[in-house]
RNA sequence: UGGGGCGUAGCCAAGUGGUAAGGCAGCGGCCUUUGGAGCCGCCAUUCGCAGGUUCGAGUCCUGCCGCCCCAGCCA
């Protein structure tokens, strides 16, 4: 793992904020009412998935929010659910935080650390007469609920004795009773327009094997139940959530207040919405258990693990979740601002490379017959530090074929028939004419005269020509993979039940046989380049030695496609 | 037709009564041995709409409209 520790969370040069939201006003306001005298916050993932992009919003802000105020932030799982929760998740979710910069040192806790505790402020509720054992089936809590215009009606088990209820749910947890027959339950109002409040379960009996406290349970508690005293606990100052929670504040408010136990104060905001993708955990999972991706790292999905497979650097991710801001409005970010992300980091340090993706053989006539040339070439143009290199020359090259037109369009600057060119960093040529595919008429060769005089860094390079092109010496280059990502949806959009048939079929190509300068040959996975006039390529972690297979990341910005496409 | 939120450019987002930041996208141009990168310019007479208060309103008040969330023993 590299190491790329965050500077700060919010800004890359520590101190106050770069740029602050409404959250960080909240937080400064409690610090200077003295509401609280410093920051504590947290990030509670539930360990049923992968972390993806959306979650990274929230880890910077969390963590920022910690390191700006010198305070200190938490992980938190809130893994209250067994059945649909496990250890492969809980470890995929620490090396993604990790990878992404942040560091929570010891305070690693788990909802179920305080499975206790909990069931002993359950108590204290019941014996203050503000929690009972239900006998309502799950059915018939809904129908009691009321609807979102009409008030609930109150159970008929609701005005059991505090004995008899503290006997029954102690029976719960002995495991006296089946899945579903009982419920504990906080009585507050069945009458309230906040639904929430209409008496919500807090513990339910499930007879599954907790991936961290096995059998010990059978009983568990609500999210509702278990996440605010959690906070409460570990003196969490600011809970930090997203919108969807908001009108669970007031019960939230209610517990702490019973309790009469540490009030944090909640701030919700908008959750992350990027065009062309999913977010939803159901969705992600559907996608890789229907196997429409190749795993929760798919370069191709919104996660943690697919974009650092797929490319991305923990860099470019932050500066993302500085760049789209915090608010309350609902929001859909465009992908081009996270890809402009990647870009911007990538071309101050990927090393240049050339690679061909699609070969196109051409000889240079007047070039000796085995003669081979080291011609330098800057490793990055934006950074002298990283120096340079050296690429073979020899009289048979490869091109790329999307270089050459027989029948230039207008405003074509690169090779065709009579039009001159320079090879980057070697010399400048001249198409002297192509030999074709007798049958289909497809070009296979093109033959170019170049001038010895212009090899770069000699006066005579000096020459303006309309276009650079990129190349590989045939005889020295390497066989590669490039895997080529698109979007995985068609449609901006792809929310609503048919959402699948939205599947981009073409999200993923796979070119092989490209040819990459020598000096690939000895990639690991993770390594980034930029392929000069193509894109920044990943080396992929699964590949065969002598083939190493490389996912582009992002395409550099082409403005001769965009003039194309007119 | 209950409750809770949110409406500033194509997409985000600053703005906290004094005359609409910034980013992405788009469009022009400069520069260029990456049609990359960089640089310059353009892109909201107006902030969901309508009234009102004020010398002055995106900011305050009133009314309306639109969108999102909530009726799991999920989180």
């Amino acid at each position: 793992m590299e190491d790329n520790k965050a500077k700060t969370g919010t800004s890359e040069t520590g101190g106050t904020p770069e740029r602050k939201n409404f959250v960080h006003e909240i937080v400064e306001e409690d610090l200077k009412s003295k509401r609280y005298d410093s920051v504590h916050t947290r990030f509670p993932p539930e360990p049923n998935g992968y972390l993806h992009i959306g979650h990274a919003k929230s880890i910077c802000l969390n963590f920022g929010i910690a390191k700006d105020y010198k305070g200190l932030a938490n992980l938190r799982f809130d893994d209250t659910n067994p059945t649909k929760e496990d250890v492969e998740y809980v470890d995929s979710i620490k090396t993604d935080i990790r990878w992404l910069g942040f560091d929570w040192d010891d305070r690693e806790f788990y909802a179920s650390d305080y499975f206790e505790k909990l069931y002993e402020y359950a108590a204290v509720l019941i014996r203050k007469g503000k929690a009972y054992v239900d006998n309502l089936n799950a059915d018939q809590i809904r129908e009691y609920r009321g609807t979102l215009t009409e008030p609930g009606k109150e159970s008929p088990y609701r005005s059991r004795s505090v004995e008899e209820n503290l006997d029954l749910f102690e029976r719960m947890k002995k495991g006296e009773f089946p899945d579903g027959s009982k419920t504990l339950r906080a009585k507050i109002d069945m009458s309230s327009p906040n639904i929430n409040l209409r008496d919500p379960v807090m513990y339910r009996i499930l007879h599954a094997t907790h991936h961290r406290t096995g059998d010990k349970w059978c009983i568990y508690p609500m999210y509702d139940w278990a996440h605010g005293q959690s906070d409460s606990i570990e003196g969490i100052t600011h809970s930090i959530c997203t919108l969807e929670f908001e009108d669970h504040r007031p019960l939230y408010n209610w517990f702490v207040e019973q309790l009469g136990i540490h009030h944090p104060r909640q701030i919700e905001f908008a959750r992350l919405n990027l065009t062309y993708t999913v977010m939803s955990k159901r969705r992600l999972l559907q996608l890789v258990q229907e196997k429409h991706v190749d795993g929760w790292d798919d370069p191709r999905m919104p996660t943690l693990s697919g974009l650092r497979r797929r490319g991305y650097t923990p860099e470019s991710i932050r500066l993302f979740a500085d760049r789209i801001g915090v608010s309350k409005a609902d929001s859909v970010i465009d992908v081009s601002v996270l890809e402009d992300c990647l870009r911007l980091d990538l071309n101050k340090r990927a090393m240049r490379a050339m690679a061909v993706l699609r070969p196109l053989k051409l000889v240079i006539d007047n070039y000796p017959d085995d003669k081979v040339e080291e011609l330098a070439a800057v490793n990055n143009p934006e950074n002298e530090t990283m120096g340079t290199r050296t690429v073979p020359f020899s009289k048979v090259l490869y091109i790329e074929q999307d270089d050459f037109r027989e029948n230039p369009p207008k405003k074509f600057f690169r090779l065709s028939p009579g039009s001159e060119v320079r090879l980057r960093y070697a010399y400048i040529i001249k198409c002297a004419g192509v030999e074709k595919d007798e049958k289909t008429g497809e070009v296979t060769e093109v033959h170019c005269t170049y001038d010895p005089d212009t090899r770069s860094g000699l006066p005579a390079s000096q020459r303006k020509v309309k276009g650079t092109i990129h190349w590989v010496s045939a005889s020295r280059a390497i066989d590669v993979e490039a895997r080529l990502y698109d979007r995985l949806f068609t449609v901006e959009d792809p929310s609503g039940e048919n959402w699948k048939s939205f599947i981009n079929p073409n999200s993923l190509e796979v070119v092989k046989n490209c040819k990459a300068e020598p000096g690939l040959a000895n990639v690991k996975p993770q390594d980034r380049f930029q392929f000069e006039r193509l894109g920044y390529y990943c080396v992929d972690n699964d590949f065969k030695p002598g083939e190493p297979v490389f996912n582009r990341a992002v395409t550099l910005r082409d403005t001769w496609a965009k003039i194309e496409k007119r």
